[in-house]
DNA sequence: AAATGAACCTGTTTGC
DNA sequence: TGCAAACAGGTTCATT
């Protein structure tokens, strides 16, 4: 569910709702996420106020007043929204806070690969979960020379490569597959030998992917929604992921499926080399 | 060091 | 129809 675009457009849509807003307490009625859950949010947070939302990699970012963060990612099925107070809690719903506006963020994570967290505000980067992260794709410096030199000494197929965090981050398996089509690069070559003018083109086809994704509210294939609860419409632009057997509106041939390092892969071998 | 596969967990879809 | 297997947007750990 969540890549880049989707919290990106989680955090757009959320901070005008939250913003200003003051954290009353904190619940979680299931603490066993992908780490425990602490036992002291409530605590950690309760009277704060919400100073901004931000994004690095797929980690949403909550600054409270006092230095105080709230860390929380979605893992493959979570959902992050905003619902009145006296809404009853729902399936797989997890960990809630309430506001003093009356209204609730909520986390739903079925498969519970998701993570709410506490960190000090100017600790994030050296947290062991923002240390090893690699470049935001839509900031500075990412380009086909930073990839180019990031590819040196490797020879791992381009689609592993372009799901490394420690490269580049947001990057998850449906952008992957995207861009690789939008760049003609074949998701099997390896990162040794791709040209210097193919790396920009890559560069180029991850922003694009990701900036029309973010224009179009994200990619919901089952169950993504923004903080309103609304759904994305990116899912009609892909041209490859989820589309194996269908013809590519390219070229007219068939859009095949492989499994790369336990993930699927979906590309177009008449467009991409 | 780099690359691969498995593990974490539940729900839904696919195939026999 | 029923059941089991395969598969799903992410990350991390163990093993070659």
């Amino acid at each position: 569910m969540p890549e880049l675009p989707e919290v990106e457009v989680l955090r757009r849509s959320l901070g005008p709702l939250v913003v200003g807003d003051r954290i009353e307490r904190v619940r979680a009625w299931n603490r066993s996420l992908r780490e425990p859950v602490s036992r002291s949010l409530s605590r950690r947070w309760a009277g704060r106020r919400i100073e901004r939302l931000r994004r690095r990699a797929k980690y949403l970012l909550i600054d409270l007043e006092g230095g105080v963060t709230a860390v929380v990612h979605l893992g493959m099925s979570g959902r992050f929204t905003l619902t009145p107070s006296g809404a009853p809690r729902q399936l797989h719903e997890h960990v809630a806070l309430y506001l003093a506006s009356g209204q609730r963020l909520r986390l739903r994570d079925p498969r519970r690969f998701g993570l709410v967290l506490a960190l000090p505000t100017d600790r994030l980067e050296v947290d062991r979960h923002f240390r090893h992260l690699g470049i935001e794709p839509l900031g500075e410096g990412f380009d086909g020379a930073y990839l180019a030199a990031a590819a040196r000494g490797r020879r791992a197929p381009i689609k592993s490569f372009l799901l490394d965090g420690r490269i580049v981050v947001g990057v998850g398996n449906i952008y992957a597959s995207e861009a690789l089509f939008q760049a003609g690069i074949h998701p099997r070559r390896s990162v040794s030998r791709i040209s210097a003018q193919r790396w920009q083109r890559l560069a180029d086809a991850v922003r694009g992917v990701l900036r029309s994704a973010i224009e179009q509210g994200g990619t919901t294939l089952n169950d993504f929604t923004d903080g309103a609860g609304e759904p994305g419409y990116f899912q009609v632009s892909l041209s490859v992921y989820d589309r194996e057997g269908e013809s590519c509106d390219r070229c007219g041939g068939t859009v095949r499926r492989m499994v790369q390092s336990n993930r699927s892969t979906f590309y177009c071998p008449g467009c991409q080399r």
